[in-house]
DNA sequence: TTTGGTATAATTGTATACAATCATACCAAC
DNA sequence: GTTGGTATGATTGTATACAATTATACCAAA
């Protein structure tokens, strides 16, 4: 399983399966294919100049990443990302992304904390300065820079896969203002790390998460989702 | 998303897309196909008695769910289940099934709370007997209950997923003598939840994947794996 | 013997053809 | 008007044909 994820950016970007994979699945995450709207292969098909095999074979994935569903001899619909769903996949990630700072205590390398350090840095300029855009981009590093400091390639794609599904949503979190008080909170889960106290670090990392959920509620950010 | 799961077995029973990705599915569970084999499409179509296309979308999913690894123009290759990837498992369902059983207190409704108890009370008597065979299938009815019960499709998906990956190992596990001992765990699980104990439920699963991977440990049955 | 290259075979990627299933429209019977 | 059924069209399911890529075998040159 090393490497996965690798060879599937290179499907991604070589073969017509990939390019048509990645393509619905961003017009669904950017809302151009709405909720129980039907996909049909020809029409997909056409839109992106190839046959319906590979359309087929992206369907087929697509349906395992939750984003449509696929009825047998009906077609495939649009599952649509609801406020249950984002509450519950906050609430997974926060266990999860407690376990994956736990394990980062004991994983992570020299480097990846230096990077993480920069990432926190950088961020505290730009929260100072109202830059949404590069706060979104750090925020995105930090996270990513902990899953592959944990040493499971298994939850590390968990934890990519669920931060990628509510990519619309964080971006509107960090525009919210939560910005700086998010940064802080990454500084404290990184410096857990690096006195390597596990019980410390899974505490704010959890909590980091729970955080960020209720900021969401209290600003009213999932009511579009319903 | 609902009904996902139901028309997901609509599908893999009555297509052979279906009904290929279960076969193969099984054959790398089961140890059918080694570690690192390559599948070939026209091979494995021959052999179910379907043509290519059925075989390719099945590896796609297979590919999604971890089980093989595709490279492009080269070919799919059995990803073998590691020892690694069963602590990471272990681990991540203790976290998981601790949310589950929290999100249960407030959820389960009487019907399944009276059918778990149903469950346990036939595990102690097989138990005392040594029906393994029981005893895996009633464990297996006591997990699948408890995640219908978190009253979150999100979850539910997801801890049936790992609860069937490691299925193999599970069934050496339970025939090691820890069938009684798991079985005393799940009924303080279960009364954590009747008498709507979050924190209680959510420590007592938690603790329960942990024990269960120690006795793994303990008994070496993960040795086989790497 | 080793190395390099070319031809051939094997395998996957994609497109298309045909079969099966489902949705719709229309008409007849009541 | 409503119901039931049939015919038609649309859509998906599967098989197959062809293209592109990769692996293998063999031979020639060093």
């Amino acid at each position: 399983m090393e490497n996965r994820d690798l060879k599937q950016e290179v499907t991604d970007k070589y073969s017509l399966r990939g390019r048509v994979f990645n393509r619905i699945r961003e017009d669904i995450l950017n809302g151009k294919y709405k909720d129980h709207e039907e996909l049909k292969e020809v029409a997909i098909g056409n839109e992106l100049g190839v046959s319906r095999t590979p359309v087929r074979e992206a369907f087929r994935q697509l349906e395992l990443e939750g984003l449509i569903q696929i009825i047998p001899n009906k077609g495939a619909y649009v599952t649509g990302i609801k406020a249950k769903d984002i509450e519950d996949i906050y609430m997974i990630r926060s266990r999860l992304e407690g376990l994956c700072a736990r394990w980062a205590c004991e994983n992570i390398t020299d480097e990846q904390l230096e990077e993480m350090e920069e990432v926190i840095y950088l961020a505290e300029f730009h929260a100072a300065r109202g830059h949404m855009e590069q706060m979104a981009e750090l925020d995105n590093r930090f996270h990513t820079i902990l899953y592959e400091s944990c040493n499971s390639k298994m939850l590390e794609h968990l934890l990519k896969d669920y931060h990628q599904y509510v990519w619309r949503v964080r971006q509107q979190t960090l525009s919210s203002g939560r910005g700086a008080v998010s940064n802080v909170e990454h500084k404290y889960i990184m410096e857990a790390i690096r006195e390597k106290n596990p019980d410390k670090a899974e505490e704010l990392a959890n909590q980091h998460m729970v955080n960020a959920y209720e900021n969401m509620v209290d600003k009213g950010l999932l009511e579009m989702y319903d």
